[in-house]
DNA sequence: TCTAATGAAAGGTTTTTCCTATCATAAATA
DNA sequence: TATTTATGATAGGAAAAACCTTTCATTAGA
């Protein structure tokens, strides 16, 4: 066997240096003084036999094998960190800190209403929120930068693990002075021609949209791009076209019937479907599905008439 | 950040632990004392909040949480030796020693012609072969007991990257006193009703066999499984009926074609694709990927009549 | 020119890891 | 039954590793 003779330690100042780009950050951060942090890392390098850092006046840079490493560094540090968590897990039942990342077009409008119950049910259980966009929060959950996500599909990672939770339906929103505002639900043919607001392209939402547009050949305005869902309702606002929004937006965001009309496409299923995802290898697998399952008891009973569950 | 105070010594000192159920043995593969040893453990079992041996009289026991927890424990040590051999080998090229794991109707009848070559083209590199049923190799695998495999598709496992090689096709091999002896190819519609031996139920090759007995309406012999294709190559001569045999076995084992004879079926290609799989999470990727590579332009040259590559 | 920030080096202290020797217990053996 | 052999635990001390403080040389920026 080997000697391993690289220690955790070692391991994770690299990163932390890496981080920073300076020692002495990096050992601010670590709580220990700069020369111990320059011997660790210069042990790990002899150790390795590599060049992890480039030393430069005003900082470190990695060098472009270090960069390399850095990858399989983190899958060790998070390797030994779940041994922590499931122990943990084990005696202490469900603890900790989770970092849970969402879909800006997802997490607003949902996880408000759900989390104060998962907090009632596993009071120990801590949840450190970030909004990103799902491509991102695939990225970020397979490098362990995440512990769950909470993301439409499709997630297409071979090392993730998604739990389906629930279909949110799409709806045509348009300004009460529209046309189409005089009817509930409008046929598919409707919709052809007509002007379709957006979010920005990289959001994951965009997609659906586009596709939406070329099906029903609406017509996407790629012009005004909004930044969010609810820019995007402010333009429906001015009437500056129609758009495609999500039941969930929906329900906690327009209130105001009178401004704004909602619409059904009849004989079409349009929805998206979000689900919990998480690494294949993480411990704590049993845990995330009961806490899907809890998720989806939740919005079931908030969001019966919203959603669709799975 | 987490603490993190456990080390990757206190992490292999409980892997060994584990595996000889005896802290002096391990102590002694360890090459430490026993004290040390009991030391370590306990720390990390203090640090963990965990207990994960049951102290008896005449050894060591895993406790539940124990055994659940070598699992994770394996993975943290995997990836901080990949670290390792990632590094040296981004310095010394290819180097060290690999865990092959190679099927047992394969690896007989085709690395005895491979890993000469492959020898002189990384003489660095060594492998540590053992033979298993595939299945056992893809868990072997996952699990870090082996590092790559070269075995027959499926493999089914999304932490695992395979990469096909070539098609192997697939003879009826039967005595020289059989009737099909005096055909040279047959029509699927004559392996109607006839016999086929077959290899013992757990190999991949049975699963293979019993399709195509299924598909030809032949007869599978299910009293008489061989342990071995060289067991079902005997028991074709003793006339206990045909079988079908992989190319590789039969070009390299099968050399008096007066007492036995092959026979292809027309119009069907029967055949098994055989892969070079590792784990995605390998950082050596690339040099696996040139190494199949290699494997396919081995296999080409000795074997261009006998299989198709891919 | 002066200041602030960088990483490296030297020497000493603290902490961790390990070893030897010893013990208590239990199972196998004579 | 007495003896031997194996188990893990304990105690005390030695060796090694990790760390700290102080100091230095260099460089970028004010």
């Amino acid at each position: 066997m080997k000697d391993l003779n690289i220690s955790l330690k070692q391991l994770r100042y690299y990163l932390v240096a890496a981080k920073h780009k300076s020692l002495r950050q990096a050992a601010k951060e670590l709580r220990i003084s700069q020369p111990s942090l320059s011997a660790q890392l210069k042990l790990l390098e002899d150790v390795l036999g590599v060049d992890l850092f480039e030393r430069t006046r005003g900082g470190v840079t990695l060098t472009p094998l270090g960069r390399k490493l850095i990858t399989e560094t983190t899958a060790a540090v998070n390797a030994a960190e779940s041994i922590i968590d499931a122990a943990n897990f084990a005696t202490k039942g469900p603890t900790g800190t989770f970092k849970l990342g969402v879909s800006p077009s997802l997490g607003p409008y949902s996880l408000p209403w759900i989390l104060p119950a998962v907090r009632l049910e596993f009071p120990k259980v801590k949840f450190f929120v970030r909004e990103e966009v799902p491509s991102s929060l695939v990225d970020g959950l397979a490098s362990g930068n995440y512990d769950l996500i909470f993301s439409p599909l499709p997630i297409d990672d071979p090392a993730i693990t998604a739990m389906p939770l629930f279909r949110e339906p799409v709806f045509l929103v348009v300004n009460a002075n529209h046309p189409l505002a005089r009817f509930e639900n409008i046929k598919a043919s409707q919709l052809s021609g007509l002007d379709i607001l957006a979010i920005e392209e990289h959001h994951h939402f965009f997609k659906l949209v586009e596709s939406l547009c070329q099906r029903f050949h609406a017509h996407l305005l790629r012009d005004y791009e909004g930044s969010s869902l609810d820019a995007i309702r402010q333009m429906v606002y001015m009437e500056m076209g129609g758009a495609f929004l999500p039941a969930l937006y929906i329900k906690s965001e327009i209130r105001d019937r009178d401004e704004l009309h909602v619409l059904s496409i009849e004989d079409e299923s349009i929805y998206r479907v979000h689900a919990l995802a998480w690494r294949n290898t993480s411990p704590l697998h049993d845990f995330y599905r009961s806490l899907g399952e809890f998720f989806q008891q939740e919005i079931k009973k908030q969001f019966k008439q919203t959603v669709i569950m799975m």
